[in-house]
DNA sequence: CTGAAAGCGCTAACAG
DNA sequence: CTGTTAGCGCTTTCAG
């Protein structure tokens, strides 16, 4: 089998706390010992166990990044985000997916109270954060990223979607669009809530009327029911001039119904979308979207963490971030 | 503090080993005491802690998962396929990305070492599986998953390539496609290797000679230098009337150039590639691919790396998987 | 069916 | 600067 920190410290002559010295505090040995006890690790080859550090310190050195799916880029981005923090301070991540299903999720977060991971980062959007409920926020450390509880003493990270929204709905209505759909996630998420606020209020500045036909909703962000959302609004006896899809996947599935339809873009209608993953340099024409700063969002929670974890007393802070919006051909006119 | 197992012991008025059996062999405790210290579990509100039941029995309950990148999708559904075995028996995923870079992929092996994991599934494609040769695999459980390393005694699931790509261009032959491009990856990859000689074993055989300008190799799978490899194709004198990407931006990249010639797909030139993912379905003209049973590949790689960790001297099992090629509008004919 | 006792491998006081 | 000692929380013999 392996050899363990007493073979070490036998072979050098040294005890095994010395050993654990070399290891973790080498400053405070001498040079000599270290020599020693570093060529009787080698000798043996030998790697500390983990395990035995981990109880001993009662810390797993994992955290937990809790996502709805991977298969959705935005989150991509943001682990890489945390993976870069969290590989800073020699944690690993254990990423999870819960598929949008609570009792997956009420099943992972038991891993906080057995310690097979030290916090949390919860990216999950379930909806009215019916999740957050299920944790004890007050002795376990949790961030919340990009959804987020409002009222809560839980620290998040997030992006301003308002803001967002009316900046792409005003540029919209600057190149002369004024029938703009909007083809919306459930609004009982946070993220579909103000980016609807964001719309509502630019058309109500700009004396727009609000055509509720105008406005979609689908229960998840995938092409069949993005194109259903479409097919409606374009087979309307007014049609929209330019549709935006709150995640880019909503935005290509209504340029492809406006083809099929025989609808040029952006000459008949402008397309635009949230989220700026590499589809929408893809498409033809490539399609104008807000840029959130996804790997940023994950430093910034994955610092949140480490902030909390340290010192479970640190004030509690929440953090809003500016997107950008990326102007492309789809909405070029 | 959190409660241990000899608060519940006390509390229940039974011995720590009772308690444990409870939890983990509860079949040879009676259903008094069973009851007694499940009451008394639910008072303290306890949890095992799984860092010393990791030590005692020295496994961490967690598996590696190596990838290059998840921004490919390709990996999202094999990493699916595992995340669910891995869950039935009860073990927790560590994704890891290595960017390609070896010395990340050093680091991240350390972790078998130092017993942070018990095994590891590689997903990793380095050329000439350099990774491989880092890794003890006669004492640590391995799998490789997609790529392998032939003569190398390490269980692997893989894909049959040169059978998909020899279905593609005979596909491609048929609906009267002679001029078929091929945008590879680096050589040096098993799978570009494999994928080559399925092109030109099919060329072979129906006579048509190798036009070696017809075939362009990528260092790295993105659009820059797809674009690049396809305007070359196209501006060709006598260009491609088809082209195969071996992944699904390649695919989209080239007809993306193709748009931009004023040239049509299909009518004026079919694309085709591997991989795919839900790009295929959101291009238009929908793009024809190679789907490979990825979730099934990341089940029984998976289920190879539990039999290995089970019993080290198990059966080397290496196994090939057969892809399907799904036809679309891109090269309908 | 249950309890006592040992120990997994490591680190952290404490003492020197 | 280094050694001694104790113990993190759990499971597993071995007895009974």
């Amino acid at each position: 089998m392996s050899s363990t920190i007493s073979d070490v410290a036998k072979l050098a002559g040294v005890s095994s706390a010395t050993v654990s010295r070399v290891i973790n505090k080498p400053d405070i040995v001498s040079e000599e010992t270290k020599k020693v006890v570093h060529s009787a690790m080698e000798q043996l080859n030998y790697y500390p166990n983990v395990l035995g550090r981990n109880l001993r310190q009662s810390r797993s050195g994992f955290i937990m990044v809790l996502v709805p799916h991977i298969n959705n880029p935005f989150y991509i981005k943001v682990i890489e985000g945390i993976q870069e923090i969290s590989q800073q301070k020699n944690y690993n991540v254990m990423l999870c997916q819960n598929y949008i299903d609570p009792a997956i999720s009420a099943q992972y977060i038991q891993h906080l109270q057995q310690r097979t991971v030290d916090g949390l980062i919860l990216l999950d959007n379930t909806i009215d954060n019916s999740l957050l409920g299920d944790i004890d926020y007050t002795k376990y450390p949790v961030v919340q990223c990009s959804q987020y509880a409002k009222n809560t003493p839980v620290p998040y990270v997030t992006v301003d979607d308002t803001q967002a929204m009316r900046s792409l709905v005003r540029y919209l209505l600057s190149t002369g669009r004024r029938r703009i759909a909007l083809i919306n996630g459930d609004k009982r998420f946070i993220y579909a809530k103000n980016r609807f606020t964001g719309y509502k209020q630019t058309l109500d500045e700009m004396g727009i009327a609000i055509d509720k036909d105008l406005i979609k909703y689908v229960s998840s962000l995938d092409c069949q029911s993005a194109m259903i959302a479409a097919t409606s609004l374009l087979d309307m006896e007014n049609p929209p001039d330019a549709i935006i899809g709150v995640s880019d996947v909503l935005a290509l599935s209504a340029m492809k119904v406006a083809f099929k339809k025989g609808m040029k873009v952006p000459q008949d209608i402008s397309i635009a979308s949230f989220d700026n993953t590499n589809m929408t340099v893809l498409a033809e024409p490539s399609i104008t979207s807000i840029s959130q700063p996804r790997y940023n969002m994950g430093k910034e929670a994955c610092n949140m963490l480490f902030e909390r974890m340290d010192n479970p007393n640190a004030k509690v802070r929440q953090i809003k971030l500016q997107a950008e919006m990326i102007i492309r051909d789809s909405t070029l006119l």
